[in-house]
DNA sequence: CTTGACTCTAGACTATAGTCTAGGGTTTAC
DNA sequence: GTAAACCCTAGACTATAGTCTAGAGTCAAG
């Protein structure tokens, strides 16, 4: 059991920050001890590394809530919900991935038209680059 | 030449936000007409599409803006300021296609495990279903 | 030549995601 | 048994990224 100090130093993540996640629903401490402090166990170590991860790649608090939300039981409602949600994300996430992949060619064709590539360097911006790579 | 609503619609950023665009020195009308009114290009239209890609890959505006600020002259000071700066740029943007492809993974797995795969489906969250990937 | 749609600037307001402080209680080490 | 280091709640404050309004000027159609 991790009290909160504990945890924001493993996730590096400040106790201000895990209490503000725990308002907006993103964690909770496993556990209260008798005094009332906070007690975590080691799976919101990762839990805070999903959301980390999650927000690295753009999305909201609110959207990684949702997805840490999503829990499949075989009895509970019905899956399909669950999945209409996750294919929603699957193609949110597949959308992404093509605008960081455009964005990282223009990046290298900026890159290689600053060592003398085939784009005359007379003047080349990321604009410019970026539309190089059309033909 | 466009005006600013015609920019606006063509991009579909409302009028507010490419004046607060503005002012962050990500974009600048070509010219102004004798009244004042902003008059557009047609490259405008890319580079607020440019804005709005990068936007969703998470880079903040000031990023954006340094990104679009970014230009490769002959003469001008050392290419190697920029291509150091694009250099960095490109292994963040690989560094979130990895967070990407680990989200995206984890949520495939959480699908799957929806649709009677080999998760046990009495219960299975995004982080079961992540960490089920390891082996 | 006026009415409605559009534009201008300046500045107030909002949502999201923290960050910090005040004023108090708890634990641990000496 | 007390000081330092930690924890608690509640609420104020900040930065980023817009969003909207007020009050005034401009333009195009009828």
């Amino acid at each position: 059991m991790l009290k909160i100090g504990e945890l924001a130093s493993k996730t590096d993540v400040s106790h201000h920050t895990l209490r503000f996640y725990e308002r907006q629903g993103l964690i909770a401490p496993a556990r209260r001890s008798d005094s009332g402090y906070r007690l975590y166990s080691d799976l919101d170590v990762d839990r805070v590394g999903f959301i980390l991860s999650a927000k690295k790649v753009g999305f909201t608090l609110l959207e990684i809530q949702q997805l840490l939300e999503l829990e499949i039981t075989k009895d509970d409602k019905s899956c399909g919900d669950v999945k209409c949600f996750v294919d929603k994300k699957i193609s949110a996430v597949n959308q992404r991935m093509l605008e960081m992949k455009r964005i990282k060619k223009s990046l290298q064709a900026l890159s290689k038209a600053c060592c003398g590539g085939s784009v005359p360097a007379t003047q080349c911006t990321i604009l410019e680059a970026l539309s190089e790579q059309k033909p």
